[in-house]
RNA sequence: GCACCCGUAGCUCAGCUGGAUAGAGCGCUGCCCUCCGAAGGCAGAGGCCACAGGUUCGAAUCCUGUCGGGUGCACCA
């Protein structure tokens, strides 16, 4: 039998070919929606392969009763080729059972596949733009950068892999006054570069990471700027230092394994402002007034103010928002709308931002200017990813960007890697807050599910090189020869497919993570089994046969684990160390 | 005051686009190699899924409210 490389999507189709069916001979109703209908793997095994809710979703539209349903459904479906039972359970679940023999196919397609096991249609080539990191070019990228660069890269990854053409950027925030003051910043750190002895008063970046700024400077221009009045250099030293700030950045970015497609620079907006701000009016959305004051919090020098207001409002906001302040300049939103504006001038189907936490308030007026602007056409995904907290063994680190005492992005993948780095941050949901210690991520047992997974990739690897040793001619395998607890492996790779279109359309790259764990669990235990008994082991001398078979389940299980981890991005380990 | 996120085993967390007795790791109780497949595995104890209503054939999952924790709240970026 020719199965497809996603088993669920063929079973599916044959179930909605079933219904059709009935719908044919009269005993469903024309124009039913099918879009209920699930068929997956039961939660227990016990109950087959495979499950679908259809009679219960259709009983009640149709006019009958779920288990009738049911059992005509199971009639036909018990013809169909692949499926060897067919039984109707609790309140009318049908539950399938598969011939072995789909399983075997199944396995070897995941080892003709090879790389491409497990990729997807589902995104239809569709674009789409997934906007992440955005630090601000202030500094180098620290570690409350780093979940949000990885989870943004890994749903990047996740996305290609189910088709989608995806569009890796980063919106660089240089302009405002926060680049200003590092220019100052960098100024001073060119005066100290020529000889000065500096202090770098309270309010500019201390951080030592523009000393090699200020060193480049004075090696570019000498003394000319030395004691020049500031509007002699405020502009050239933020160009110039920006422009090394995000050499730095992308190098940091680089050692996470994360290269960008665009870098998008809020300085190069241009007329993109002025033209979002006209389509808004146009709209009717933009209008002079003033907001109210905030309640709770007493803010010190808070009046009323003329401003440039959006409605944003209209759109699910919970105030309207200003696009320009009471002196006529624009506020950093309607930057950031006319960013939003220049990417759907782009032309996507769908727009992705990871954002940090501490911009989770700013979600909807961002989705609002996009509603707004694309008339609600092209939908804005905000994904909200959460602090991270840095132990050392318990032992809460310090970072503060202010001081310029943080914790480097560099200085943690240096340390423990950028797989670990990766994986780790993907084995929390990212709303959550999320410990990273160090000692913990580096350990080497079952508490680590990076070292865990690897682990067991590992040990597939090392079963070819038994094979060597063992001098094993091996025949073609033989399927059939798989028990069925080996196929239950197989058939839990056999998932992995699923699991990729699931966590693409959720974007949510972490459940591929904690799929890699579960898989990797069913391998060690199966692993294990020749510990119990010698005779279940993968490389048997006396049973080229079965060592072939076993080697196959391995070797596919290994196939998954590796395109798992190539999804967001970390490597397979050949060997543990 | 408002908005958003969270509340699942002693601890750290999965599961949440509704499905069949709620899962994992750690910790706890036992057990499995006289290392060359234990960096692992097996088994057990441990839960009114914060609480109260609602929708549904069916709710940890969706809706409303309450309580508890976190974050953010006019021209900053």
């Amino acid at each position: 039998m020719n199965l497809p490389l996603n088993l669920f999507t063929h079973f599916t189709a044959l179930i909605h070919a079933a219904l059709g069916q009935l719908v044919a001979a009269g005993t469903l109703p024309e124009g039913l929606s099918l879009a209920n209908v699930t068929v997956e793997p039961p939660r227990d095994a016990a109950h087959g392969d495979l499950a679908t809710n259809a009679a219960m979703v259709l009983a009640k539209p149709a006019g009958t009763n779920p288990r009738v349903l049911a059992e005509a459904l199971v009639a036909v479906l018990r013809t169909q080729p692949g499926i060897i039972a067919a039984d109707v359970a609790g309140p009318g679940f049908i539950n399938l059972k598969l011939a072995d023999s789909v399983w075997h196919d199944q396995l070897s397609a995941m080892l003709g596949a090879g790389g491409d096991y497990g990729r997807s249609t589902v995104g239809q080539a569709k674009r789409i733009n997934v906007e992440y990191v955005s630090a601000n070019p202030t500094g180098p990228m620290h570690m409350g950068h780093c979940r949000g660069a990885v989870v943004g890269d890994a749903l990047a990854g996740l996305l290609a892999f189910a088709g989608w053409d995806v569009t890796k950027e980063y919106y660089i925030n240089d302009a405002g006054g926060q680049v200003d003051t590092l220019a100052r910043s960098a100024h001073l750190r060119y005066r100290e570069a020529l000889g000065e002895t500096i202090t770098i008063p309270e309010g500019l970046y201390p951080g030592d990471y523009l000393v090699p700024v200020g060193q480049a400077l004075a090696t570019e221009f000498g003394d000319r700027y030395r004691d020049a009045p500031e509007s002699d250099w405020l502009v050239l030293f933020r160009t110039r230092t920006v422009a090394l700030m995000m050499v730095r950045i992308r190098a940091d970015l680089a050692l996470l394994g994360i290269v960008q497609d665009v870098y998008f620079s809020e300085a190069g907006l241009g007329g993109r402002v002025q033209e979002a701000l006209d389509t808004l009016t146009a709209k009717g959305l933009i209008y002079q007034g003033e907001l109210e004051k905030p309640k709770g919090e007493t803010s010190d020098d808070w009046e009323p103010r003329p401003q440039t207001l959006f409605r944003s409002t209209q759109f699910g906001d919970d105030q309207d928002r200003a696009m320009q302040k009471s002196n006529g300049s624009w506020t950093y939103f309607a930057g950031d709308v006319a960013y939003h504006w220049d990417k759907l001038a782009r032309d996507y189907d769908a727009l992705v931002n990871i954002f940090g936490a501490d911009h989770a308030g700013y979600v909807k007026r961002v989705t609002a200017a996009v509603k707004a602007l694309s008339d609600g056409r092209v939908p804005l995904d905000i994904k909200i990813v959460n602090l991270v907290k840095l132990l050392r063994a318990g032992e809460p680190v310090k970072m503060s960007k202010r001081s310029g005492n943080f914790v480097t992005l560099d200085e943690v993948v240096e340390e423990v890697g950028k797989d670990v780095v990766r994986f780790v941050m993907l084995t929390k949901r990212p709303e959550s807050p999320m410990d990273f210690d160090f000692a913990h991520v580096v350990e080497q047992s079952r508490e680590n599910p990076v070292f865990y997974v690897q682990y067991a990739h590992a040990r597939i690897a090392s079963l070819g090189r038994k094979v060597v040793e063992a001098g094993l001619a091996l025949p073609e395998p033989d399927l059939a020869l798989l028990d069925a607890d080996e196929l239950g492996v197989v058939k839990m790779a056999a998932n992995f497919p699923r699991i990729v279109e699931q966590a693409a359309e959720a974007r949510e790259p972490h459940r591929i993570a904690f799929y890699l764990g579960d898989l990797a669990a069913a391998f060690h235990s199966q692993w294990n089994a020749g510990n119990d008994d010698a005779a279940r082991r993968f490389v048997l001398a006396d049973r080229p046969d079965l060592t072939a078979a076993r080697l196959a389940m391995a070797r596919a299980v290994g196939q998954v684990i590796r395109n798992g981890l190539a999804v967001i991005g970390v490597a397979a380990a050949e060997e543990l160390h």
